[in-house]
DNA sequence: TTGAAAGCGCTAACAT
DNA sequence: ATGTTAGCGCTTTCAA
């Protein structure tokens, strides 16, 4: 079949081992033979066998990551796509393959992990976001086994993690509402049970708190957001005697769904509601109006997040750190918000 | 370390083939000690090594999605999540693992399937298009590796692949808005050396000949078109004396800059300019307006895909067949197409 | 600097 | 029905 170390060290005439070390470019070898050997395995076509290779060495240079069940947050495939280009993108620069694997919910999708992980087919797990209490993280957690979370966990503070600081971005977001003088701002959330949700979330309580605005609950909408649910709460948002004149929305998918809401009942953006999303997903510049957006460098996270967990993987276990990453966002304003209320007045 | 075959066999007792023959349901073996075996093996906590099974059986039960170069097919990236997640449920349905992998240009996306493929880390490939000559395409061919293409090559028809009728869809898409009472339709293509855009522009065609309809090349826009350009095609192509009432566009985030540019030049979907569009991606729902969007079942032909794929992997070589299947797609019909220029006039 | 030999964890003839 | 043996393709002591 396939040409082996075996055939590559007969044809040179040396040893097998001596062709493996040429390999590795174990520091003995001769300049001669070295040159030798890789000219003949070039002519033979010989590609080292990974698997021979993983069985031996125990180690599979791959990492997984686990993709979240779509149903309930299908609106953040954009961001896990982007996510995963940066992981993928660094993995290959680090000579790591990428396992991608999910279930369609949380026990299958533990068992996918289990399935790796026991299996020893990868030497580390990204997770891509965390829910509260994320039975994923509890598994590695016991095993021991390497990962780095996408985000944070409210039980786990101390575990290898590469995330944006939410509260501070929807604090920012916030402020920009603010400071064009807005003082009645609303806040569309994700479900309240993943732990973005709950940071934004208090990001915008701090700010608007800070300012002395008024926080009322009838301006704050959570949960599942994108078809008739979105258009329903804006029509009751916006028919309230007092109605917020600013919006924060935790994602621009969900932005989406606000706006042909708030489209259908014939409410103008930016003039009527402002809006600053988070995300910044390609679609945010596309929309009409095009969204402001806080851009929180997704294809950063993934990178980050595969250099991190790959580092620590190369990290013989006793001296692995738990490090947590926080990689920058920045606020892109565009039309959906550049809108001063103070002189509509 | 890790508990292995032979541990378990000494527990039990027996020898490690035993062991290995309860693992694979081999048929001879006594109920009794395939029970006593799996009994040690759950309290040992055993998992089989899957390297070292690979190693002997020459299978890796894997299989790798080439993800194409981000930078000119960006908007692509919604469809490709889609299709993803098909493969991964279908590859996990069968027991296998799915490997994901690109690079930065063309060369790189073939030394990226290259490292896989004479690595023996994978056991088939799919490949997420076709450009008109694809190096990945070749390579694969070459070498007689088992893969699948989700689109068409031209060079190569009698590929193993999974398509849409791209040219039927285009074709009824066109239909749609004839059926309407438009007659002045124009088409808003993607990258024109993708097989997709191809494909679909001869549909339009076929429909408007059919249909005894002007087809006026400066109806026709090609091309990268998502921020800029979008803005200037629209200007230019309705600044014409006699411009089109219905159009296609390839995809739906092209969508979404087409409407930018119309909203930004006064002009009102669908009564201006009806539109219907390809992919029905999440996105097409949440546009204001809703975008009409020939669904053509991203999740399905990626599971089909994989699906594919495998039962190639699991035949014999010489018994393989490269059949080529066709997913049904159907016409989402939403408020952007929702308008009959006939009662207008 | 190189070779010989043992073994990673598993499977698959070939025996019994 | 089960055990024995010989590898799969590679790395890594230990010797030379």
């Amino acid at each position: 079949m396939s040409v082996t170390i075996k055939d590559v060290a007969k044809k040179a005439g040396v040893s097998p081992s001596t062709v493996s070390r040429v390999l590795s470019n174990h520091p003995r070898i001769s300049a001669a033979t070295s040159r030798k050997v890789r000219e003949i395995m070039e002519e033979m076509g010989y590609h080292p066998n990974m698997m021979a290779k993983s069985l031996v060495s125990k180690t599979t240079k791959s990492i997984c990551v686990i993709l979240p069940k779509p149903a309930e947050e299908l609106f953040l495939n954009l961001f896990f796509m982007e996510l995963i280009r940066g992981i993928v993108a660094q993995a290959a620069r680090s000579g790591y393959d990428v396992l991608i694997s999910s279930g369609a919910n949380e026990a299958e999708e533990v068992e996918a992990v289990a399935r790796l992980v026991n299996g020893r087919r990868v030497d580390g797990a990204v997770l891509l976001y965390s829910r509260k209490d994320d039975p994923v993280v509890e598994f590695l957690q016991e095993r021991e086994f390497p990962f780095v979370l996408v985000g944070r966990s409210e039980r786990h503070p101390d575990i290898l993690s590469v995330d944006t600081d939410n509260v501070q971005a929807a604090y920012d977001a916030a402020r920009h509402l603010i400071s064009l003088g807005h003082e009645r701002i609303g806040f569309v959330g994700g479900p309240p049970n993943m732990v973005v949700s709950i940071d934004r979330m208090n990001g915008y309580r701090k700010a608007l708190e800070e300012a002395n605005l008024p926080l009322r609950q009838d301006w704050i909408v959570e949960g599942e957001f994108l078809q008739d649910s979105g258009y329903q709460a804006m029509s009751l948002l916006m028919n309230l005697p007092e109605r917020p004149s600013g919006m924060l929305v935790v994602d621009d998918f969900v932005t989406f769904g606000v706006i042909r809401g708030l489209n259908e009942l014939g409410y103008r953006i930016p003039q009527d509601l402002s809006i600053v999303s988070f995300n910044n997903l390609a679609v945010a510049e596309l929309s009409s109006p095009p969204i402001s957006s806080v851009d929180i460098g997704s294809y950063q996270l993934g990178y980050t997040a595969s250099q991190t967990l790959i580092h620590t993987v190369e990290t013989p276990r006793g001296e692995r750190m738990p490090v947590r990453h926080i990689i920058a966002h920045r606020l892109i304003v565009r039309e959906s918000s550049l809108f001063s209320p103070i002189n509509n007045i």
